[in-house]
DNA sequence: TTGATATATTTAAAAGTTTCGATGTATTTG
DNA sequence: CAAATACATCGAAACTTTTAAATATATCAA
């Protein structure tokens, strides 16, 4: 993985809101909808969809539309590219 | 490992010439001397330094005095409870 | 002790991030 | 089609990070 990358990913993850989406979405079989995010973080829908945006941006979770919903899931393969590279470093 | 803390290493690995640092220090027995990293980095001394502060604050790599010059020394143990708190999360 | 070397700290500017209100867009429902 | 719902984008304020110049401190060498 590319140190860009890296930096990316890791940027992504230093932000304890987005760590909690994250942790959330493990806790629901690596499987969230954007609204539920509002009943556990104290956050305006903007600020959600930003967090989100830089985790998508991270390839660290994939959106897909349901009809008016998004559903993201884990990016399992980022993830362990990720750590193989942290711990090959 | 605790969530700010998760968040401070991925905070103090979400800049490029940080993890440079880090992989040189790896290529080097997981050692080095500070200067030699103004011969790889363009940076100037102070900014060399507050990137290296940021390093030893996340716990990720941690300092020796050796009469004037400073040896730094890749933290193990941090490091494998951030990629274990990764893995597990 | 004086000068040189290695690193840290302070200060300030520039750049980036986070947040929210307002507004926009797409999709479903009535 | 109009209203409601889910999410995105824009714009601006507040805050944080990065960088470097200037300065400080500690250690070694002569």
């Amino acid at each position: 993985m590319e140190l860009k990358q890296i930096e990316k990913i890791s940027k992504a993850l230093s932000d304890s809101n987005r760590l909690k989406i994250l942790q959330y979405m493990q806790q629901h079989q690596g499987k969230m909808e954007c609204q539920e995010i509002g009943s556990f973080l104290d956050l305006t829908q903007p600020s959600i969809s930003h967090h989100i945006k830089k985790l998508v941006e991270a390839d660290l979770i994939q959106p897909q539309k349901e009809g008016r919903h998004y559903n993201y899931t884990i990016h399992a393969k980022t993830w362990e590219e990720y750590i193989t590279s942290l711990t090959k470093m």
